[in-house]
DNA sequence: TGAATATATGAGCATATATTCATATAGGAG
DNA sequence: CTCCTATATGAATATATGCTCATATATTCA
């Protein structure tokens, strides 16, 4: 290993492996200009709710998503600027394949 | 859906599993700045030949690393500049939090 | 041609993970 | 307090996936 240590790898993949759903990139995706309640994702992606906040939970440990109560409703939008770019970034490879 | 429909999203998360393997980013990681036959990555990174084989094969097929055969050998280097930018960007994500 | 080396591949296994279903929790309205 | 709505969570199941082991393929070299 020349650049990165053992920790550091599985941290990236781990990263990566996070992105690497359907159910989440579309999250992300619908996230990605606006903030919405769980019941809305779920409607607009077509999901359960329970696979939806599911999901959520898997993304707000993993600092991707953060979210705001109001009252009985949670919202959600993305965390870290940084989401937005690998989001982007992986969709600027599959448009050039 | 907003932006992208589903066969993108699809295309989009398949792209972000292939990232999310730590003996993948093992080997995108040695593959930065050089090109390395099967054997030498296999060494380098710790791994079975054929498990190296194995990934490299789904590394190939979804155009993340290319190849270039020289009598029995076979070189492996990344494709695309894409692939070092999202795997750079993924470093910088984890070393921020 | 035969042996040695480099790589690829298929089967089988063990593990991880995404979904569903049922239920729990919690806040707001009446 | 009680009902309703919004969200979270645990168990069970089905599927995906990465590894190993054994073997196949291919190329070089003697």
């Amino acid at each position: 290993m020349t650049l990165l240590d053992e920790d550091k790898i599985i941290d990236i993949s781990e990263l990566f492996k996070i992105f690497g759903d359907s159910t989440r990139i579309k999250i992300i995706n619908i996230l990605i200009d606006q903030e919405l309640c769980v019941g809305d994702i779920a409607d607009k992606i077509n999901a359960s709710q329970s696979a939806v906040s599911h999901q959520l939970r898997i993304l707000k440990t993993n600092k991707l998503v953060k979210y705001r109560k109001e009252g009985n409703t949670i919202y959600y939008s993305l965390d870290d600027d940084h989401v937005k770019k690998i989001f982007e970034l992986g969709c600027e490879h599959v448009n050039e394949i």
